[in-house]
DNA sequence: TTTTTTAATTGAACACTGTTTAATTGTGTG
DNA sequence: CACACAATTAAACAGTGTTCAATTAAAAAA
């Protein structure tokens, strides 16, 4: 399973090839689709294993985060920037594999994908001084989904052909522009 | 050539094959390589069509847009989705085909691509009052990829995991909170 | 321990794929 | 007509995903 991670690091999702995987496993490609059920979750296990790595680095990166709440935030869009850029085969491959609604998700895998979004939804309440309620959850998805455009169109080269040379900065500043549109006044200590 | 979008129209990315493309235009595989070069080059053709009906979609929908500032934009960014779900593997396609830096792009190509971004350079400089300088494309690049991301979890069927059931309509609102920080005050009619 | 049952693993086959290249067919020109 | 040149093909090669009967290994039962 290690080996089909660090092969599709290596190759990237399009020369990812499941039989060499499982050579370099020595095995064989029939292993994989009895262990797995097919070459589909076979993928999503992979991908899951890449959301773990992505949700520590987030999380290591918080750590020596400014203090200041538009620090932190710009911290956690440098950090998401960061894993995609060091990781990029492995990054793309999540949005590369494309899983029609047959196939079923093991709770294990969602549970791997909500713990990333669960560490934006913690820094987002926080930014806003508000609970981690509904309406947040909504916002934060959309925020993702706007750094997310970036980084996609940045590793896909789509912003090199465009001549922008800091991605992760303008993702930045439209998602603090955002925020000021949703900031709470931070509640004053009791006295 | 039509072959080849229809047949990635109709299977999608993963599943289009240059083989059956050929076959369907009652040519070999080889004919594709000699022509175009390439299965890559070809992949790019296909795109580039693709881009050329965005394109269309987009100034169609706009004629019949609102004429207020809002609301032209809002037009706009529904059409930007209305045209990604209404041909989701062909607008798939165009980000599921990675070309290494390696492979040269035709003018021709490039000149497909620019016309997208053209048209919401327009439309924005407009929406801000200002003219279509440097200082407003970067500021489009950055708004076309907060709303391609939006469109792209959308399609990947990450939103509906994330449960959200209107995301251009959260795509519209956070470009229009972006736009109120840029926004410059309309030139009066001079008297 | 020996036998039986169950699980893991393989190997081989099938129908595809991309890619290359020598050979062939077709098409206009002198 | 014969020639040159472009378009097109056929065949081969090395891969791929997918399936499944047969084999091997491990566990449980006798």
């Amino acid at each position: 399973m290690s080996c089909g991670h660090d092969l599709i690091a290596e190759r990237g999702f399009a020369k990812f090839s499941a039989r060499e995987a499982a050579r370099r496993a020595d095995y064989t490609v029939g292993t994989i689709y009895n262990v797995f059920g097919g070459l589909d979750q076979y993928l999503i296990a992979i991908n899951s294993r890449t959301f773990e790595r992505w949700s520590d680095w987030l999380e290591a990166a918080l750590v020596n985060a400014p203090t200041d709440q538009a620090g932190r935030i710009e911290a956690l869009v440098r950090a998401y920037f960061g894993f995609a850029q060091t990781h990029q085969n492995a990054w793309m491959a999540i949005y590369d594999h494309r899983i029609d609604r047959s196939i079923a998700i093991d709770r294990e895998d969602e549970k791997a994908r909500e713990l990333l979004t669960g560490i934006v939804d913690r820094e987002v309440a926080n930014a806003l001084n508000l609970g981690d309620d509904e309406a947040v959850r909504r916002l934060v998805r959309s925020l993702i989904a706007t750094v997310h455009g970036h980084c996609a169109l940045w590793l896909s080269g789509s912003f090199a052909l465009l001549q922008e040379d800091d991605p992760a900065g303008q993702a930045i500043d439209r998602v603090l522009e955002i925020l000021t549109h949703h900031i709470t006044l931070a509640p004053q200590a009791a006295d």
